[in-house]
Parts: structure tokens; C-alpha cells; sequence
RNA sequence: GGUCGCGUAGCUCAGCUGGAUAGAGCAUCUGCCUUCUAAGCAGACGGUCCCAGGUUCGAAUCCUGGCGCGAUCACCA
């Protein structure tokens, strides 16, 4: 136990003992002291007031004195209507720091607690490349694995691809109407970049087949129906579901082409997978699935066929799981992928799903399905829901060309970066390579902070010239206040050995602190929440105090040898709090900028 | 129409299970580089916490009802 947390237990205990009420020792509410008044802590004595049978300032009053009394860590305590301020001596804090300072890792321990989760993150379709929505779910959920591993859980990263289904087969059907055989190595471009670009033809012409239909006379409902690429479209999935060789064929070469390209992406991103599925592998399962439900009358079937499952004992609608040709839905291959995970791994303690909110009534409906199957695991698997990304001008629509590629925005803040360092000029002597390394770390870090900071169910507004600002609320501005202190802490040799106990606190030095003090809660908290957003909030006030305290911080001519050592020591611990806490982000922090 | 989510400074966002005078960043303005990194620090300006009720010592926070915005309710994925 560290010295503050020793102090809210006797305060706990104390109060406890002086009202006689045991059940106060999880009740009392203890926080730290605002800023505009004086104390370190306080205690809010209005929920006493029944067992004091005093007004709220002689309560204060009251425990004020005892606490004074009683034991030795206080140096004051003043009383400002109900609250109780409280003046923690300087050894308390002092005693915090050396408790901090000897622990071999900051964050949660790595004491296991044998959980086994799964994160799903990332799963893109394979009709089109990477954009800015899938960075802030690939981001999140990376830091989401990262958070349950350090509150010490074992992650897998899983991701499924979306490879089959009607999209995919839109994409096939433009490509043999005008492709002409082009391939990646043909046209120079990306895998999945070459395929999006067929994607993109069929929607074309998909429009103008349904505008000539509509021209003709036809009602627009009927003609979005019947436009013959669509009917292709169509004829090709029964096709793939029929394992035609052809289509089997195409189908794999155009997939590799886009995994290809995806590779590309992650490896640039520095994201990798533990286990990835396919939907392709998944779907049968799925109708397996339902078939059983069938047969247990869980499920129900239509005259065309068609099953469906009724949800109404949870006000849901009916909903279809096999078409009434027989083919599956998403829905259908949803299940199938539930249960093949549980499958490939019985001991999951949970499994973790990172999926826009467009689709939670999609994950409320399939957990309900799920429980009506009668899967005990179906409780433990969680939507973790994401808000849309916004361009100051309004949504991204990819058929109105807004889209950000994913590609494109990386390099294009990588670039920035390196324009930006470079008319700083701090980076004399470093060669080429070292300074690309640096500005990737930069771009990279400063894209992901930017999406991570705010809280994932929120939809954000993404404005490129900020992300690639480092000025800020910004990654950048964390990873400069590292960079300042590894080169403050390469001028100094010695400073293990100080005397914690005749140092001279300033207010300054004691809020740094006090921030570090927090830093487990926030990580344990982030990860309750699986919101990355409260952990770079911590660390950008972190660095903030910080800041704030080195700006006056003649390290290198103080002559107090202790104060010294002290401030060194407390720079470096605050260094070790940055570098784990961005590590759980994912971001890189370069040790020179 | 039903369901879910959101609404805090000009803009982008924090605000944890209810606590003191609601906080940051950007933008605007004012100071601060001869010592370790000024991508910084200090300060000023800026608020009907969407509205109305309720719960209580106390509400941006919880409840109810409005208003506004968004998502969703497909034999799309």
C-alpha cells in the first residue's frame, strides 16, 4: 500500500470509528482539493450530517480536529462550509514519489488475471480500400487490446473479413464487363485500390442503367430492381454460393489482390492480427446454426422458405436469417462467426466487438438471437460502438467522392510533419533515414492521438489541417514534452540517491505528483470504459503540469544537490509515465524531436 | 412513426459513480528565448451547460416531458 493511499484508509477508518457506522468505509467521498483552495484533499461532509447530528461546519470541524489528533500526516486542515480541506505533510507526497519511483513498471502490474478476450477490430470489406472511419476503428481498437492487456487480461486480435456477400460480387461483375484484364502490376496501382476503382464503375453504372429504366417509364423502385448489372451482380453470388469454379477463381484473385494492399496498410499503420476470419469460412456454419434453431423451433420458417427469427418477447421485429433462395444474410454469417470463435477458443472470458454505431441495433438484434440459441457466452460479448467521422463540410459519402483514403491521409500527414520539423531545425545531425523515422512516428502519432482523444461513442468532426497541426491538444505535443525530458535526463548521471525526507516541495513539483499518483486509476478506468479517450486526456494534463514545472527548472546549475536529484528523479518518472501510457496508445514517442 | 445516441465558450472537445466560482485546446489579444528543446510557458477575452419541470443540503451530471441533430428499423453489408 503507498503512502496516500494510507491516508484514505485512516481517514476512512477514523470517520468510521467516530460515528460508529461501518458501512461509511465505502461510502465516504474523498476527492482531491480544487485548485482555488488550499489543502491536497478533501472530505465532503454532508452525508454525515445525519450521524453528526451536527451543521455541516462544525462536522468538518469536528473530524478536522481528530484527524489532526490522531496521527501524522497531516500539516492542516481548513473548513469551508461543509467540506473538509485537508494539507497532506510534504512526506506524504514525498513518500508517494519513492513508492512510485521503485516500482520496476508503471500501469497495472503484470499480474495475469487469466482472462481471455477477443477484439474485433479493423474488418473492412474487400470492394475498397481503407478510409479515415476504418483508422478511427483500427485505432481504437488497437488501444482497447492494449488497455485489457495491461489491466492484465490475454487479448486476441481478430479481425473478419468481409469477402463474400453481394458487394464483393459487384466489384467481380465490373471488373470482367470493363476491366480488360487489368491487374495491379498492369495499372500500378494497389490491390485494393484497383478493385474499389470497379466498386466505383458499377455504382456508375448501376445509376445509369437505373436512369435509362426510369426514363423509359418505369417507377424508380421497380428499376432500381432491374437494372441488369445488378441482376449480374446477383446471378454471381448464387453462383459463388454454388462453388462454380469460374466465379471461385476470379473471386480469389481479386481478394489477393486487396489483401495485398490491406498488408500495405497495416504494416504502415504497425497494426497486426492474431487470428483472422472470413466470412466465406463462417457463413456455413451460420445456416448450420440456424438450421439447428430450426429444428428446436427456436427459429420459424415462411411459406417462400424464407427463416426468420421472432424477437418480439424483446419489442424487436422479426427478423430474416435465410433468404427464400436459400442464401444466407449478414445476420446469418454474424452467428456463424460467434459461434466459430467460442469454437476456437472455450475460455473466452468476452469478446469485443469494434463496430460503427450505424450498426447497433444490427448487435443488440444478433446478442438477442444469440441468447435465444441458448449460448451462455452470448452475455459477454460487447458492441463496442463508435461514432461516425465528419469532415467540416458534413459526412463522407464515398458515392460523392468525400471519402479520405487511408493511404493518402498517412502519407499526406507524414509529409507535414517533415515540413513542419524541418523549418524548426532542431534536427542537425541526425541523417535522412533517422528523420523520416522521427516524421513517420510523428504523423503516425499525431493522426492516432487525434482520433483517439475523444470518447469513441461520440461522433467527431475530422479537420485535416488541425490533425496535422502539432500545436495543441495534439499527439506531437506529448511526444515533444517526452522528447525535452530524455534530453534533459542525458545531461545528468546520478540521481537515484537523494533524501526524500528534507526536500523542499514547490507547488509546482507537487502537482506533477499528484498527477502521476492518478495514473493507474486512469489506465483502469480506460479500460472498464474500453475508452482510450480517458488515458490520452490524463496524459495530455500530464505533460501540461509537467510543462508547466520544467519551464523553471535550472536542473543543470542548481547547486542544492538533493533538489537536484529530486527534480531529475521526478522528470524521469514522469518520462516512464508517458512512455507506458502512449504505449498502450500505440503511439511511438522518439526519444529526440 | 418506433428504438437508440448526442446537444457544454466563435470552433473542436474534457467534465469519472451527483459536490465548492463549469475546464482544456484552437482562434483573437498581452507578456516571456544569453543557461537544459519557444512544437513551449504565464496571462486576458470568451458560457442561458438546448428548454421546462422533478428528485435533495447540493444537478452539466440522475428522472420525466418537450425541442433540435444523427443513426437505425432491408430477402444491403
Amino acid at each position: 500500500m503507498n503512502t496516500v493511499e494510507a491516508v484514505y484508509a485512516t481517514i476512512k477508518q477514523e470517520v468510521t470509528h467516530l460515528y460508529k457506522e461501518p458501512a461509511l468505509l465505502e461510502r465516504l467521498v474523498i476527492q482531491e482539493t480544487k485548485k482555488e483552495h488550499k489543502g491536497d484533499i478533501t472530505l465532503i461532509t454532508f452525508p454525515l450530517l445525519k450521524l453528526s447530528k451536527k451543521n455541516p461546519v462544525q462536522t468538518a470541524q469536528e473530524i478536522g480536529e481528530l484527524l489532526m489528533d490522531k496521527n501524522k500526516f497531516f500539516e492542516s486542515f481548513n473548513v469551508v462550509s461543509g467540506f473538509l480541506n485537508l494539507v497532506l505533510k510534504k512526506e506524504v507526497w514525498m513518500g508517494q514519489l519513492n513508492y512510485l519511483n521503485a516500482l520496476e513498471s508503471l500501469g497495472k502490474p503484470n499480474e495475469s488475471t487469466g482472462k481471455l478476450y477477443m477484439v474485433e477490430y479493423s474488418s473492412p470489406n474487400t470492394n475498397k480500400p481503407l478510409h479515415l472511419g476504418h483508422l478511427r476503428n483500427i485505432f481504437l481498437g488497437d488501444a482497447v487490446v492494449s488497455l485489457l492487456k495491461s489491466v492484465g487480461h490475454k487479448v486476441i486480435k481478430t479481425q473478419i473479413i468481409n469477402d463474400r456477400g453481394i458487394h464483393i460480387c459487384k466489384s467481380m461483375v465490373a471488373w470482367l464487363q470493363f476491366g480488360n484484364g487489368e491487374t495491379p502490376e498492369s495499372s500500378g496501382l494497389k490491390g485494393d485500390h484497383l478493385v474499389g476503382k470497379y466498386y466505383v464503375l458499377y455504382d456508375k453504372t448501376f445509376k445509369k442503367q437505373v436512369a435509362l429504366l426510369i426514363s423509359s417509364g418505369m417507377d424508380e423502385k421497380e428499376a432500381q430492381n432491374s437494372a441488369q448489372i445488378l441482376k449480374d451482380a446477383q446471378e454471381m453470388l448464387i453462383k459463388w454460393e454454388q462453388n462454380n469454379p469460374d466465379v471461385i477463381s476470379l473471386w480469389k484473385k481479386m481478394n489477393g489482390w486487396v489483401y495485398d494492399g490491406f498488408d500495405t496498410t497495416y504494416q504502415s499503420l504497425k497494426i497486426s492480427f492474431d487470428h483472422i476470419y472470413y466470412e466465406s469460412n463462417t457463413f456455413k456454419l451460420g445456416k448450420e446454426v440456424v438450421q439447428r434453431g430450426i429444428d428446436k423451433k427456436i427459429f420459424y420458417r415462411k411459406e417462400d422458405q424464407s427463416i426468420w427469427c421472432d424477437l418480439s418477447s424483446f419489442k424487436l421485429d422479426d427478423k430474416l436469417l435465410i433468404r427464400s433462395d436459400g442464401t444466407s444474410v449478414y445476420m446469418t454469417q454474424d452467428i456463424g462467426t460467434a459461434v466459430q470463435r467460442f469454437n476456437d477458443y472455450p475460455s473466452l472470458s468476452g469478446v469485443v466487438y469494434t463496430v460503427g454505431n450505424e450498426q447497433n441495433h444490427h448487435f443488440n438484434v444478433l446478442f438477442k438471437i444469440l441468447q435465444k440459441l441458448d449460448f451462455e457466452w452470448a452475455k459477454h460479448c460487447h458492441h463496442l460502438s463508435y461514432g461516425m467521422v465528419e469532415l467540416p463540410d458534413g459526412k463522407m459519402k464515398s458515392r460523392e467522392g468525400t471519402v479520405v483514403d487511408a493511404d493518402d491521409l498517412l502519407s499526406s500527414v507524414i509529409e507535414e510533419a517533415k515540413k513542419l520539423t524541418l523549418e524548426r531545425g532542431h534536427l542537425e545531425g541526425m541523417n535522412e533515414e533517422e528523420i523520416n523515422n522521427l516524421c513517420q512516428k510523428i504523423g503516425l502519432g499525431g493522426l492516432k492521438y487525434f482520433l483517439l482523444k475523444v470518447d469513441p461513442k461520440k461522433k467527431m468532426s475530422f479537420n485535416p489541417i488541425e490533425s496535422i497541426d502539432l500545436n495543441g491538444h495534439t499527439g506531437p505535443f506529448i511526444q515533444y514534452g517526452y522528447a525535452r525530458i530524455c534530453s534533459l535526463l542525458d545531461r545528468v548521471d546520478d540521481y537515484d540517491n537523494f533524501d526524500y525526507e528534507n526536500v523542499e516541495l514547490s507547488n509546482k513539483e507537487l502537482e506533477v505528483i499528484k498527477s502521476i499518483n492518478n495514473f493507474d486509476e486512469s489506465i483502469q478506468l480506460a479500460a472498464n470504459e474500453l475508452s482510450p479517450a480517458v488515458l490520452a486526456n490524463y496524459l495530455f494534463s500530464l505533460v501540461k503540469t509537467y510543462n508547466s514545472f520544467y519551464q523553471d527548472f535550472p536542473i543543470l546549475k542548481e547547486p542544492n544537490s538533493d533538489v537536484k536529484s529530486f527534480r531529475i528523479s521526478l522528470s524521469s518518472l514522469t518520462a516512464k509515465v508517458l512512455k507506458t501510457g502512449m504505449g498502450i496508445l500505440g503511439i511511438e514517442l522518439p526519444s529526440r524531436m
